[in-house]
DNA sequence: TGTACATCAGTGAACGCGCGTTCACTGATGTAC
DNA sequence: TGTACATCAGTGAACGCGCGTTCACTGATGTAC
């Protein structure tokens, strides 16, 4: 007796979600056809259609995997919110570069996917004012020390973000070549500057 | 007697451009159709061709009458290529950005081609990095006042780029909320600081 | 345990929509004489 | 200046390609008795 109805199901779901991950990676998301999602698969056209309504309804899926996989590992040990200390900043870079580097695939496919479907764009804008928020608070051990931040508070974070994902992005494009240890290093000097106007 | 077939035809040139411009600023380049470019500037489907072989072509075009417009004003007034001085950086940045609001549309429908079309991308890297290398000097000053570097010549100049390239995208999709002169401040300041470590 | 039927994952050829692209046609401008 | 023909910008219906999506079919697993 092979394996069961649900086995089956759940390998060839597996096996196109690889597959995607594979596929968007080498052409991108936008590139990719449904068809070239099923052949890396080894599976039949019409079977992706058992599992995924659309090539949207996979990338969310893959967006869901990759929220429990970062929930799991966000126990945060070692969290330090007063980026008066620089390695406080280091830290939450560190952590950000990690994750970016880790999900680029689908993180890149999300912000192409934006491009083309509305919906994308909004979660994403949201996804992105929530990160903001979520570390707002952590300036205020500046401010109350008398740092002068280089913009409101907002603009400040807003700052520090676009600078750590667009590196990222350059990076995963080939555009900037640089090791990781070197990219959190150096961004963490010029994020910890640019935010307090003290030297590190 | 109505306007020469070579008035005409120039019109309808212009007319072409301006309407996907237009298109282009409402939906992005990629959800833009050749027919929605031909309806909104009054012409038929089939006039598309007299004038361009494809959307990419048409692209190009608004990207040489961009290139062409730039190259103009490239004249440079108070160029100051020593980044010891802030109103140096300020300078520049000031110049980038002016640049990148004015040509938001065609920026933007330039990074959106490069995911479709291999050509693009390469164009755009390679504009990059030679923006790069012409200011590559200008941290010669810093570095020979004994100013340390967040990070690499290269890399320091990358972080710089990508910040102020990735803000104004963001203010041109309405992600981060903030005025022209503002922005300009708040990134002079922490690029300022991040690359030279003193405080102003 | 065995038999008969129901259900389901997977298959791949075929269908059909959307859109880029073509092309025969129109009405004008340009040219030759 | 006038006439006859060539050329060309523009038109829009029609064509056809690419690709998403469907669906009748297969061979297996699950269920009922």
């Amino acid at each position: 007796m092979g394996p069961s109805r649900r086995e089956r199901a759940e390998e060839t779901e597996q096996a196109l979600k690889a597959a995607a991950r594979q596929v968007f990676a080498e052409r991108g998301y936008l590139n990719t056809k449904i068809t070239d999602i099923t052949a890396a698969a080894g599976r039949a056209a019409g079977s992706f259609y058992n599992h995924f309504a659309s090539k949207e309804e996979l990338l969310r899926a893959l967006l869901a995997d990759l929220e429990t996989a970062g929930d799991e590992q966000a126990g945060q040990p070692g969290h330090n919110p007063d980026f008066a200390d620089p390695d406080a900043v280091r830290f939450h870079i560190a952590g950000f570069w990690r994750f970016a580097r880790e999900n680029a695939v689908v993180m890149r496919a999300m912000g192409q996917a934006a491009l083309v479907n509305e919906e994308f764009a909004r979660e994403i804008a949201q996804f992105g004012a929530e990160q903001r928020l979520d570390i707002a608070d952590h300036l205020d051990g500046l401010v109350a020390e008398g740092a002068t931040l280089p913009g409101t508070v907002d603009t400040s974070l807003a700052m520090m973000f676009c600078l750590v994902q667009a590196i990222s992005a350059a990076v995963e494009e080939g555009a900037v070549r640089i090791s990781d240890d070197e990219a959190v290093e150096s961004l963490t000097r010029f994020v910890y500057r640019g935010l307090t106007g003290r030297d590190y």
